[in-house]
DNA sequence: TTATGTGCAAATACTTTGCCTTTAC
DNA sequence: GTAAAGGCAAAGTATTTGCACATAA
């Protein structure tokens, strides 16, 4: 266990935002200058695939990490600035199932991201 | 209108499936060998600003095309083949519009994909 | 004719990898 | 001491673009 996992871990487990690979790497570099892109990139795989991180691939053909919570969520990005939602809906994960088992398979994953602008003050309370 | 373009269209409309820009291109080059990837992708990018062609970004990271159509529809794509279903569930997208409101936002686009794997024989009609 | 489209090769953007050095234990 | 991890630069993959040539209308 190096210093540069360490560091890496703790600047996505202190902000709860969803980066890429490159904004991890600049974060990272300033709790600890000594660390290469590479690095980056390799801890990140391999954190994902210890499921210690999850990652994501919204629009904008980047990787983007988040911590591994128990609980699973999906996200709602704002489209005018970038900023991202959880949510979770039991009737949503159901019907997803259903859908898929009355198309003839089990369901062993899923993507759902819904994308938004948000209400103006106007519009709000309705 | 030149051949180039005439021959993508086709390769799109013949089969329903969702090729990416490689396997358009390969398939354009037995109809007319006077092509280049290059101009697969811009006409790609083409059609779909002209909502000729739809853009998809499933997982694997290559952007796939199909030809657009009037309904709206999500997809089920099976990780075994590969093979991808097209389905659509108006309770679901009454869901995500319904989710997108409680936090405050306008639904402007989504993304739903559910990724499965066939019922083995024994397993139908459950 | 002439504006538009095409082919080729180079450029871009993101991510992965080879290889040698460094470090944790 | 040794196996594992890191740094750097090069390679890989998908896509876009600059520019000179070709072509549809």
């Amino acid at each position: 266990m190096t210093d540069q996992r360490r560091v890496i871990i703790r600047a996505l487990s202190n902000s709860h935002d969803h980066p890429d690979a490159t904004a991890v790497y600049k974060r990272v570099k300033q709790l600890n200058s000594k660390i290469s892109l590479a690095t980056v990139y390799r801890t990140l795989c391999l954190f994902e695939e210890a499921r210690i991180l999850e990652r994501h691939e919204f629009k904008g053909g980047k990787f983007r990490y988040e911590e591994a919570s128990a609980s699973h969520h999906d996200h709602l990005i704002d489209t005018q600035t970038g900023h991202i939602i959880e949510f979770h809906d039991e009737r949503i994960e159901a019907l997803q199932t259903e859908i898929a088992h009355k198309l003839g398979y089990h369901l062993v994953g899923h993507r759902l991201e819904l994308y938004g602008t948000p209400f103006k003050k106007s519009e709000r309370e309705t």
